[in-house]
RNA sequence: GCGCGCGUGACGGAACGGGUAGACGUAGCGGACUUAAAAUCCGCAGCCGCAAGGCGUGAGGGUUCGAGUCCCUCCGCGCGCACCA
């Protein structure tokens, strides 16, 4: 996923000053000989703890950080995707307080949601235990990875003090009609009589009776999304923080199309009505022979009513179309409706087909069929015998009305259409888009793809939608005063409709306007209402008010958001949309939420399994397979260990339950320790690709801190060595040094600007592997390694920082290395004296030749050409040119 | 079907603005240490070749002194999504 590389971070750094020498010869306290992550892990966490490290605290005179990874739904235990994710957020905000920033990191739970139902419906148990169990469980494993996160700010969404907020801002929503109620479609299970989700239906059938789902319609609440829908998509320009790939997804999701509404007139019933589609290729207007409408259009419903077969067609076509998705694969069909509409601008009598193509929820729920020039419409004119016209012209290309030819697609110049002959596509269009006007026929008009955002949910474990049903006032807000609407916690849902229709002491109210007797809403939201704004009240933390205050003037925007790219629209759409709301009635000030994105990917494991004669696939865990290799160390092939015999390869996929191929990180943290879990998961691959786990790779990233360890114990209980004097080094402390200063720079480089936690790793193992090769001959040679040693430390505290905190006392420091500030680089360490360059003949490696640093082009082409390799190929061939790229390489091109 | 990406050793990946392809790690091989194994340390390692050298970044073409990187065509894989009219 290059595109989707991270942005570079656009605030500005402090510069840190002058290069300063801070080492004393002081001896540290006695190490450990041997690393035990365990031991270091726990005092490093306590330090914090105790510290108050990462209580973050509003300080205007200081620059702000707001690092944000997505919260998790708690689902029992922490994946490594949740690993990944924390961990990325945790190194760019530990790296971002060495920078001195005021950051806030804080966490907290997407409580709501389906998967406590299913549990409750499971084991029995209430919701909401469950959820309160897994949430204390995750938050011991969070904290068990050392993530630097404030606490006090946590956020549980399911917690009254905070979706109380969600139904104070629906009620302001309300009343100013952005929050609506309509009819909308859900699926309805006739057996256990319930809504089902989406997920919940497979292959057509309810997922627990597998009865055939039907489909019903009932009121709903909708959120206006689509008044935003020209602001969501021309703020996304503006996004510069975002991946590409994100901005294009949103857009095409938003989806804006300029066309020409077209209205077919036709009478019914003795009155004049009009049929009315959207097409982008009004060009095309007189190449209409037949009307398509969805199966859930007025016309075609009007027409099923006396057609017991248009009747069955249309009950088969809403049946299927499940979602969008589904619909698109099945097969083109029709069928007439015996109705007959008028062109608008010719007069001819068109006839009107229903076609399980045509999308109700997409612009008039209607299209004009061209079978000329649209394939889908061609296809569908030959299966059911309808007439195809030529009135677009290519080039006088031939036509032929038996086999579609892509061209016949293509922009051209109208022909057989009366008084538009002749006009190209745009003169065409405009011309008939203004006669239609005219006629009051339609006219130009701009359409979106979006679609309001329909929040009721016929589900119990959410936040209660602030409705009363009054018989004779209809549909009453319930009062600012008694809000929050309550959730009881104590219902076991049983899969047989929301219990909570059944519980009298919820249902059962008064009307808050009348007095009378009166039913309360059992309808909850949409669980994307309760992410849409939880960023902004980590800010308000703690304040029962309001939804917000003050203090989200001074962290938001949110600098950094991170999290998983399946939230690449829905999530990140609805919270652009929330917040654009919230400015609107003046309770924050911004408009877009996330300054700068980082879309992770996924982790993946080898799949392995076998496909037994009775024909189900039964898969194994990695954990529990043998790999076989050839003395080159390909694999050949793969057994069971448990009874030897083979099993087949299924590639590498995301780690799932139903794969068997998960790994459980808390397995992984009491093995090898949470910075080994940390370390190998940075360093694996970038963040934004999708990284594949491997044991080896773990026990990899464990020995290197385990030699880091080494490597600072051997030199701390090495002799003594007085304070660095960079001046005064011979050649092989210089090169150490140099090379020390060279990696901060790129590490450096690579937090804050790359976000390639990979790269920074690689550089400081090869700064490390050089520590160890280097024999300091000298006292000012330990000085040498001491400094390397220490900027290896502070490089790593980001990544890890338990065994950071230990080596840097062990190196002799009272204050922690959390709270130590990035190291700056030692320009003068960096210069070097001569450079290797790479020399080529005719863009072929030939030789290498040092010149001088400041050697001008003259001289640096001297020692090319003198080079006796270079001499070689050049041969008795003419020097036609030189090349020379400064201290970079030079080309000669001979011939 | 459309859109967006991506194809580099046995594997994960590196090569940042067109300038030494394969950093770093894993797996592998050889050696040291050990009664032995593990751990650790040292070394080898893209392919062909004794070497000199040649060939190599999915395939083919182009631009350039120079292409993994830019452009075109094709193939494969992944992701997203609309039969979007």
């Amino acid at each position: 996923m290059p595109s989707a590389r991270s942005p570079a971070e656009p605030a500005r750094i402090p510069d840190p000053g002058p290069f300063r020498y801070p080492w004393r010869p002081s001896r540290a306290p006695p190490m450990q000989d041997h690393y035990e992550p365990a031991a270091i892990e726990a005092a490093a966490q306590r330090h914090w703890e105790q510290a108050g490290t990462f209580r973050a605290v509003e300080d205007p005179a200081r620059a702000k950080y707001y690092c944000l990874s997505m919260f998790p739904y708690p689902s029992g235990r922490l994946h490594m995707g949740h690993v990944r994710n924390y961990t990325i957020g945790d190194a760019i905000s530990r790296y971002m307080r060495m920078q001195g920033r005021n950051v806030l990191q804080p966490m907290g739970w997407d409580a709501f949601g389906l998967p406590a139902e299913n549990a409750a419906i499971a084991n029995g148990v209430p919701p909401a235990r469950w959820t309160y169990d897994n949430i204390s469980m995750m938050r011991r494993q969070l904290r068990s990875l050392g993530c630097g996160l404030d606490w006090d700010r946590e956020v549980t969404t399911c917690r009254p003090e905070y979706y109380r907020w969600n139904q104070w801002l629906f009620l302001r929503m309300l009343e100013r009609g952005i929050a609506y109620q309509k009819t909308g479609t859900v699926n309805w299970d006739p057996v256990d009589r319930t809504v089902l989700a989406n997920e919940q239906v497979i292959d057509g059938r309810g997922w627990r009776t597998g009865a055939l789902v039907e489909k019903r319609e009932i009121p709903m609440y909708y959120l206006g999304i689509t008044r935003y829908a020209e602001e969501l998509l021309g703020a996304l320009a503006a996004l510069e923080g975002w991946p590409e790939r994100v901005r294009t997804m949103q857009a095409n999701w938003i989806g804006r199309t300029e066309g020409v509404t077209i209205g077919f007139p036709y009478e019914l019933d003795g009155r004049r009505e009009e049929l009315r589609v959207f097409t982008t290729r009004a060009d095309t207007l007189f190449g209409v022979t037949f009307v398509a409408v969805a199966a859930g259009h007025p016309l075609a419903r009007h027409a099923a009513a006396s057609d017991p077969a248009l009747a069955a067609f249309v009950a088969e076509c809403e049946r299927c179309s499940g979602t969008e998705a589904e619909q698109a694969t099945q097969d083109k069909k029709g069928m007439p409706t015996g109705l007959t509409v008028l062109h608008p601008l010719s007069g001819r009598a068109l006839p009107v087909w229903v076609g399980n193509y045509v999308l109700m929820a997409y612009g008039e729920g209607a299209v004009m069929g061209v079978p000329g020039h649209d394939e889908r419409d061609f296809a569908f004119a030959q299966r059911y015998g309808l007439p195809i016209r030529q009135v677009i012209d290519v080039d006088a290309r031939p036509y032929a009305s038996d086999a579609w030819q892509p061209w016949y697609a293509d922009h051209g110049r109208c022909i057989a259409s009366g008084r538009y002959d002749g006009l190209g596509h745009e003169a065409a269009v405009q011309a008939i888009a203004a006669d239609l006007e005219a006629a009051g026929h339609g006219g130009r008009q701009v359409q979106w793809r979006l679609r309001d955002w329909g929040i009721s949910r016929q589900r119990y474990w959410g936040c209660p939608i602030p409705i009363i049903h009054c018989a004779g006032c209809g549909a009453v807000p319930v009062p600012d005063a008694d809000l929050p609407v309550v959730l009881p916690e104590e219902l076991v849902p049983d899969g047989s409709g929301n219990p909570l229709a059944r519980l009298h002491s919820f249902v059962d109210c008064a009307c808050p306007r009348c007095g009378r007797p009166a039913r309360r809403e059992t309808d909850t939201m949409d669980t994307f209402v309760d992410s849409s704004w939880y960023f902004l009240r980590y800010a308000s933390a703690g304040n029962d008010a309001s939804m917000v205050d003050a203090r989200v003037g001074y962290w938001l925007p949110v600098d950094q958001y991170i999290g998983g790219i399946e939230h690449a629209i829905l999530h990140l759409l609805y919270s652009r949309f929330w917040t654009k709301v919230m400015r609107d009635l003046g309770l924050v000030a911004l408009g877009e939420p996330f300054a700068n994105l980082l879309t992770q990917g996924m982790v993946r494991n080898a799949i392995y399994f076998r496909k037994p004669a009775s024909g189900r696939i039964v898969y194994y865990s990695p954990a529990d397979v043998l790999l076989e290799t050839d003395a080159r160390g390909t694999p050949v092939g793969a057994r069971l260990k448990s009874d030897g015999l083979a099993v087949e390869s299924g590639g590498i996929g995301t780690m799932s339950k139903s794969k068997q191929n998960g790994v459980d990180p808390q397995a992984i943290i009491d093995r090898y320790g949470a910075d080994t879990a940390r370390l190998f998961m940075m360093f694996a691959a970038p963040p934004e690709l999708s990284l594949d786990w491997s044991d080896e790779g773990a026990e990899g990233a464990f020995r290197f801190l385990r030699r880091l360890w080494k490597v600072v114990h051997v030199h701390v209980t090495g002799p003594d060595h007085p304070p660095l004097e960079p001046a005064a080094l011979d050649a092989a402390d210089r090169e150490l040094r140099r090379l020390a200063h060279q990696t901060l720079a790129k590490v450096g480089d690579d937090y804050g600007r790359r976000r390639t936690f990979n790269t920074a790793v690689a550089a400081v193992m090869e700064l490390l592997n050089a520590v160890g090769r280097h024999a300091p001959a000298t006292p000012a040679g330990h000085a040498v390694v001491h400094e390397a040693l220490e900027l290896a430390v502070l490089m790593l505290a980001p990544l890890v920082p338990h065994i950071s905190h230990a080596l840097w006392q062990a190196l002799g420091h009272e204050r922690a290395v959390v709270d130590e500030p990035w190291p700056a680089v030692d320009a003068l360490a960096l210069r070097q004296d001569a450079v290797l360059l790479v020399v080529q003949v005719n863009g072929k490696l030939r030789g290498h030749i040092s010149v001088p640093v400041d050697a001008d082009e003259a001289l640096v082409r001297e020692a090319a050409l003198a080079d006796l390799n270079v001499r070689r190929f050049v041969g008795s061939l003419a020097v036609r040119r030189v090349v020379v790229v400064r201290g970079k390489l030079v080309n000669v091109v001979a011939g």
